[in-house]
DNA sequence: AAAGAGTACAACCGCCACCCT
DNA sequence: CAGGGTGGCGGTTGTACTCTT
């Protein structure tokens, strides 16, 4: 295959593979250092290693290239891979262009150790950014389908069975009760997520299914969250009008997190139509 | 102290787009 | 235009280290 070529030289065991030692660390590093990039495929055995081109590029991109931040992500770079991911996706090597110092491998080892299992946590879909919720039906608690897609797609539940969500009269999905619940609470478990922890989303959610006196519980601290929760919320109750919670008072809560933060709905609006355009454009994309 | 589980990060793999012949 | 070479990207795997029991 084009781009392959390192595969066929090992092959022939002549391409080393696994972690670099200190001392071909070193090799590359002089010689890049002194010649520059030229051909990467000719770099190794210029350079004395017995590597592929592909592999050099890539210690050097992601170690060995000067100005390379090292240690921990500061709250401003995690905001800031947070808000691009929400725009752009998986697009590592983009979001690494608003990162100095930070590679895209980096970025995206960091997304997936850590910040998708942050945002799990404060009820948000890493893959949507949207929240994880759950409307009801008194019993029989009902998921819009567009939701059901949002868990599924949160928890990797269409690889769990297939079956365990159900198709409702009016369209929505049944919750399986017990069975899904037990499941969901399983998933939170298997993600690191005390299913009975205070931070706990879907055991909110359940409380709520039970018809316990719903009401929608947004922690006012953290803006973005509540932002985005109350946004789909809003959108999610206003077409689940068959939904026993009723809401009478969405509009005074939605202007409480207006008044709360520093955003306003017009900025809101104008992230929302910047997200939609973006679906279909990606590429234009004014990344600085 | 040892074994197993969990986590973070480095590196590899396969695919794709682009360029050159 | 077709085909091969190359670099770049995102997903995935491997490995070393840390934590827990």
């Amino acid at each position: 295959m084009a781009g392959d070529t390192c595969h066929s030289k090992q092959k022939e065991n002549k391409i080393k593979k696994g972690l670099w030692s200190p001392e071909e660390d070193e090799k590359l590093f002089n010689y890049i250092n002194r010649f520059g990039v030229g051909s990467w495929t000719s770099v190794p055995h210029l350079a004395g290693l017995e590597r592929c081109g592909k592999s050099c590029r890539l210690r050097w991109v992601n170690y060995l290239r000067p100005g390379l931040k090292r240690g921990s992500f500061s709250q401003q770079e995690q905001d800031i891979i947070i808000h691009l991911h929400q725009l752009i996706g998986n697009r590592w090597a983009q979001i690494a262009t608003k990162l100095p110092g930070r590679t895209d491998n980096e970025i995206k080892n960091f997304w997936n150790s850590s910040l998708k299992k942050k945002l799990i946590k404060q009820g948000i879909n890493p893959n949507t950014h949207k929240p994880i919720l759950v409307s009801n039906e008194c019993n029989k608690s009902i998921i819009p389908s567009g939701m059901a897609v949002e868990l599924q797609d949160a928890f990797h539940m269409s690889n769990n069975g297939g079956d365990a969500f159900h198709m409702s009269n009016n369209g929505g999905l049944t919750f399986a009760d017990n069975f899904m619940t037990s499941n969901l609470f399983l998933d939170e478990s298997e993600m690191g997520i005390d299913p009975m922890g205070y931070d706990c989303n879907l055991f909110t959610q359940h409380q709520h299914i039970n018809c316990e006196a719903p009401s929608p519980s947004f922690d006012f601290s953290d803006t973005l969250a509540s932002r985005t929760m109350m946004d789909t919320f809003i959108k999610a109750e206003s077409r689940e009008s068959s939904s026993c919670t009723n809401y009478s008072n969405m509009n005074h809560l939605y202007a409480e997190i207006c008044k709360y933060d520093e955003w306003n709905a017009c900025e809101w609006q104008e992230l929302q139509t910047v997200q939609a355009s973006n679906v279909g454009d990606l590429d234009t994309y004014p990344m600085g």
